[in-house]
DNA sequence: CTCAAAATGAGTTGCGTACCTCAAAACACC
DNA sequence: GGTGTTTTGAGGTACGCAACTCATTTTGAG
């Protein structure tokens, strides 16, 4: 009744002897140095395949000497989710400085592509691993595929740009989570027919883009009765999110239901508080102080949220596991699209 | 613009330079040996502290030699949640190995005490760390003792022994999960009123008792219009489960709701479609083979999750994290009561 | 066959810690 | 002041690998 797993004692030296060669040239295998025959190659990497070997990571770590550095690279404003990927990575110090690694973090506009850029391009050459909130941008994109070349490991964060050669996005898929937030707001509103209103940052974002196209989808597929009013545009901004709703409320008496893609959350707050209209479903994104409360009040009946310490953990993770190497746990670094209520509040 | 976490780069002999004292001496410290005056190890603490120093995690590591043993207490019966988990620990398998680390698992009847208590009596002193499934009761809760005092690191998986001195439990909090489950049926529901039934494993299971209880509370403060009807006990049993359910939807026809509080969920389903019932809302647990359809063909409206990935990662970093004496991450690993619907099934 | 280039062997050093031994010094007690 | 005990120092070895040097062997081209 007892199953084990793994476990090899084996050392570099005895897949050297296995596989009739010397230390030196497995090293060179290992680390494909030049230098060794291709009919060599086959032989050492069939001897380490055959016992499934793996150099003991901590010896290899120990033995490197120099330090592992990251930099992540995250926008200058003051938002509330970045902040918090920043906090946890404060969180990770103890565990960081154990293993000898360093993260630094530089901020930067990543609205505006070429300042962006320019920032990735500094960073050529100084460090292991790079972490990113990009903007899919031509020339964000060269940039990042400038540092891959470079042998810099590249992972983006919150924010994916799919046609650069990044090694990995650590993040959720946005139109799943539209999806998931139009499922809410149609299954929560009861109703078979009203009106369904949407407050957005601007279409212009990638991933408030692909948030507003997974919720049409379902409205339309699986609420017909539900009509979707033309999306309002607040720029994240309380004010001008809260007036551009204040007045949609004021010209349609039938809303059932409220759909918040980006920040500006306290706006949206106040504008339905204002028109006593409490009883519209809303949904938005993300748990942060302000979000909590209003969950906790019954203001907001769901959000839609991605765990900001998983990101960073996960980031860190996987640029450690790019540098070494080693195979990334995919199923532990994927970012899921978590709904939260009241109830089961983090 | 740009921020640094870590990377000291001292060592044990910077500490000792500093300290006055010699390596050994440091040494003595570090793993709290005897032979070293009450002020000299305070000396050589402040010297640790003033540098927040932390030993190199992979030399330590390595000079240890010996690999940690990690033993898993399961369940020998065939319930799918259990066997997820266990197939998560098998994809750490490169992982683990490439720290030398060894996992066993053991397989038991953990529903009897006795039998389980005298399993992990047959563990000490073999092992750096259980992991295990148990059963809250006084001769486990002395077993769980008796190996913390041997000096084996020890957590709770999934359900926990709470009177016990075990380190550490990985799992939810089932009166938080019941509760959500409870929202969730109310506000799926969206009547005023109507009849709410629950079927559970039993009634003695920890877990099971205590989503319920969750569950009336939500729904006793928060739908007072619906009405719970008494549990019904399928014992994680198909066809026990589809017999007891109906024949209580045969006696109402106003159930609106229901919650499935453990296993049996094809018998649920099944009694459920067979009385033509599709329009009450059902909530149940786990996101397996079987709930995926469910949810896909919206016979399920939701499933209460906890990701069995992230249990099996988790007790095994902790358990990592104990034997070496590094702070766990509880932010990390603590597990989330996660709200599956169709369109966030991960 | 000759000679240069390529491939390989053999060896060294160092990474930072754990764990061990033995001798020397400091201390406590009578 | 002598004795025994406690505390400390000094040093060594080992862990598994990376990274390097240098000598030697093998290979292929002409």
């Amino acid at each position: 009744m007892a199953e084990t797993l793994t476990a090899t004692a084996l050392t570099l030296k005895d897949i050297a002897r296995e596989a009739g060669v010397s230390l030196a040239t497995v090293d060179r295998v290992l680390h494909n140095r030049p230098g060794v025959r291709p009919d060599t190659v086959r032989r050492v990497q069939a001897a380490i395949e055959r016992h499934s070997f793996q150099p003991h990571v901590a010896a290899a770590e120990l033995a490197r000497g120099r330090a592992r550095r990251f930099a992540f690279v995250m926008p200058s404003g003051p938002n509330p989710f970045m902040q918090q990927i920043e906090a946890y990575l404060g969180e990770m110090s103890t565990w960081l400085s154990a293993r000898r690694l360093s993260v630094e973090t530089v901020r930067t506009d990543v609205f505006d592509p070429s300042v962006l850029a320019g920032s990735l391009e500094a960073l050529s050459g100084d460090y292991d691993g790079v972490a990113m909130v990009a903007l899919d941008h031509p020339s964000v994109r060269a940039a990042i595929n400038d540092l891959v070349d470079a042998g810099t490991k590249v992972v983006t964060l919150v924010s994916d740009v799919p046609s650069s050669r990044r090694h990995h996005y650590v993040g959720i898929d946005n139109i799943a989570a539209g999806r998931t937030a139009g499922a809410l707001v149609g299954r929560l509103a009861g109703q078979k027919s009203g009106k369904v209103a949407i407050v957005a940052g601007s279409q212009g974002l990638r991933d408030h883009a692909e948030r507003i196209f997974g919720f049409n989808q379902v409205m339309a597929s699986e609420f017909p009765g539900l009509s979707v009013l033309p999306v309002l545009e607040g720029r994240d901004e309380d004010d001008r999110s809260e007036q551009a709703l204040a007045r949609l409320l004021g010209k349609h008496g039938d809303i059932v239901g409220l759909y918040n893609v980006g920040a500006g959350t306290q706006g949206v707050a106040k504008a339905l508080s204002e028109a006593a209209r409490d009883k519209v479903v809303f949904v938005g994104h993300d748990v942060t102080v302000l979000t909590r409360r209003l969950l906790l009040q019954g203001v907001m009946d769901a959000a839609i949220s991605q765990n900001p310490g998983h990101e960073a953990r996960a980031a860190v993770r996987v640029l450690l596991a790019l540098a070494r190497g080693e195979p990334i746990l995919r199923e532990q670094e994927k970012i899921r699209i978590d709904i939260v209520m009241r109830d089961n509040l983090p």
